[in-house]
DNA sequence: GGCCCTGGCAGAACCGTTTCTCCATGCTGC
DNA sequence: GCAGCATGGAGAAACGGTTCTGCCAGGGCC
């Protein structure tokens, strides 16, 4: 260890620091750098390379400063880290809002499943995750220094989303969006799915398909509902379908009530909604409608008890999980490629950040679902298929 | 308005806001607090204050300043803010992680509701809350400023639990702490709940009651199972009981049907956790046994998936939601309670902050559980109906 | 021997607020 | 006519890091 160099840092690190408070004997206060530098007897400067691992310094400084810090239990604060790197280390997460009750982004399955991805995947690479409401416009949203934000279903023309975009921070969405400036999208193949749905009912024999869905207009909502309509287009069967609100679960059993209580009766269902299986289910059982053998029954839903149910219940599986992770890997690959981190940059100072170059739409990924077949939708074998089958990638 | 003060302190403003950035032409730059006061043609001071009500200002100009704020889209950084007043508004909420995959909080309803209902109390407060997770030490947890946490579930002598009191982070508990500096703490009262159910169960006819508990040292699995056995004590009833990991799906199964394999089968059975009533269900089905006729079935959830089952099985809720709210509320109270922000508070320097004055265990409360009787634990009485018809709106 | 290069580090600016201090002005009461 | 006070607002010091710049010493090279 160099005696001489120490003996004139620790001289210089001791008037640095007597020079910064010269009030009070703070006792008790955290431990900042400046005190770690005194004790390690360098500079600030120093203290922050070693612990970063920047600078050219040897490895014996290095290791004393970090063993320094430790000993005075060290902790940077992450606000000041913050405020000089432009960087927190938060990415923000939207959750939908329904009247009163702030939130419902627990009440289905895939939303919990998808957050809990989004999560953990975050956590995997640094970062920590922030809920914040999509409503509720700067009282929170501005409170809070977000890398980026996961934005879930926006609407078109979005507020939120735009006012985002103004301030530079990358969005990456869960649902194609509609008119908005996001990086990046990722959302499943609803087309594919429900074809692929009504495909597989058709061939175990059903003859009118019938649909519960929601009132919303989500994408989801949207791009299924418009996606059953198509096919029946297609195939030349009447749409027989019943809409809801599908944050209120006790219309959910109204609705399949309805559904089955129609003069032109569906002798199969879809529903959209991860509680529909179980109305579905009581409502056949209160009109004495057997399962599968008088009604077909499929829905969409994350939930294992549909595996447990009697008849166990054909599911539509959105695969939350991926669509968390992959929501989040693409945000922080956002966040971390453009960096504009260090000075401005005057090379994109001009251009919208954050987009592609070319400014076209915005790169979007479809990931597959997975339909679990159970016995709801399982009748007839050979009958073979009413309508042609068709591939995924058909829109 | 004035004009002569107005043109002062305009060439004021100017040349604060010139004498700042004399290097580059930063256009598309987010608009700072010093633009702001350029364009109003006051001082930063003054903006400030007039933002956040405070200060000695008419409010003519509060009202000016305010608009040309709105104008510039000027939103104040969270940073800076937060390094300056030493409050962030960010509040964390740790999850357990089990082995490799990261996260099982939203595993079982309790935890999703629970977090659901913290996160939207601390939004209805002004906070947002951050998931972080109780395991990885310094990695996350020091790169982000939270005002205070709320931790379930701490182990005894939990080092988060620690290193946060040391770091002057409030920390409120939800789960009663074994050995924790914990400033609050929530919690069901799980021995009561417990009792109620067993001589529920002894009441509905139950000879001999078995339990299914869970292998981990949380503090739910450990009062229970211990209310458990007092009772078994008390009554003169010999304990049938089989713990498994809660964490693992697949062994609740089993678990169950170990219980009824017993030679000692039980005639009744408490489950305290959430699937177990599905387990038990399907294991008493395997079993040739008829619930509730030959077997009495209880288990705690918070899922209404077990009105629809068939028999409806009777549930112990925990209340989540009431528990998230209450947590958070009390963590936010010490939070603004104490508020050593202006400044070093002398008086209570070289006190433990965040505890009640004379240092006594930390205050706790105990709310109460609620049991949701349905057939399943009902046998003999009046022997009414085994499952009630029920109307299409209930759920 | 001058020069450049490189390693090792200190100094100081800077991030964008909040807030403490203090000054100028006009008015009141005596 | 002046002390005293309220009002309105400017100035500057923090907050606690990161990082750019630059100094100094030593060694290789011509």
């Amino acid at each position: 260890m160099p005696d001489a160099p120490y003996d004139r840092c620790a001289m210089t690190a001791a008037a640095n620091q007597s020079g910064r408070r010269a009030t009070a004997s703070r006792r008790l206060e955290r431990a900042g750098i400046r005190d770690v530098a005194a004790a390690a007897g360098v500079s600030i400067t120093t203290v922050s390379d070693a612990l970063n691992g920047k600078g050219r310094l040897p490895d014996e400084t290095r290791s004393r400063v970090r063993e320094v810090a430790e000993r005075l239990g060290y902790r940077p604060s992450a606000a000041a880290r913050t405020l000089r790197t432009g960087r927190s280390g938060l990415i923000g997460l939207t959750v939908t809002t329904y009247g009163e009750e702030p939130f419902t982004f627990t009440e289905f399955a895939y939303f919990a499943e998808m957050a809990r991805a989004a999560t953990s995947a975050a956590l995997g690479r640094g970062y920590a995750l922030v809920v914040l409401p999509a409503s509720s416009r700067h009282d929170v949203w501005s409170n809070v220094a977000l890398d980026g934000t996961v934005v879930i279903d926006p609407a078109d023309q979005d507020p939120l989303v735009s006012e985002l975009y103004r301030s530079g921070v990358p969005v990456v969405s869960d649902g194609k969006p509609g008119n908005c400036p996001v990086t990046a999208w990722v959302d499943n193949d609803h087309e594919a799915a429900v074809l692929e749905i009504l495909d597989h009912l058709s061939e175990a024999g059903a003859r009118r398909i019938g649909l519960l869905t929601g009132t919303s207009t989500d994408t989801y909502t949207r791009l299924s509902t418009e996606a059953y309509l198509a096919w029946c287009a297609h195939v030349g069967q009447e749409p027989v379908y019943e809409a809801y609100p599908a944050h209120d679960p006790a219309a959910g059993a109204v609705a399949a009530d309805r559904l089955l209580a129609r003069p032109d009766r569906p002798d199969a269902v879809y529903g959209l909604f991860d509680p529909n299986g179980t109305d579905l289910l009581a409502a056949a059982r209160r009109y004495g409608l057997r399962v599968p053998d008088d009604l077909l029954l499929v829905c969409c839903s994350e939930s294992d008890v549909y595996a447990g149910t009697e008849p166990p219940i054909t599911t539509l599986s959105l695969k939350p999980r991926r669509i968390g992770t992959t929501v989040v890997n693409l945000l922080i690959d956002a966040i971390e490629g453009v960096d504009s981190g260090t000075g401005v940059d005057v090379s994109r100072l001009f251009q919208p950040r954050y987009r592609t170059a070319g400014s076209g739409p915005p790169p979007g990924t479809l990931m597959p679902t997975e339909l679990i077949v159970r016995a709801s939708s399982q009748r007839r074998s050979p009958r073979t298929t009413i309508s042609a089958p068709r591939t995924p990638g058909e829109v």
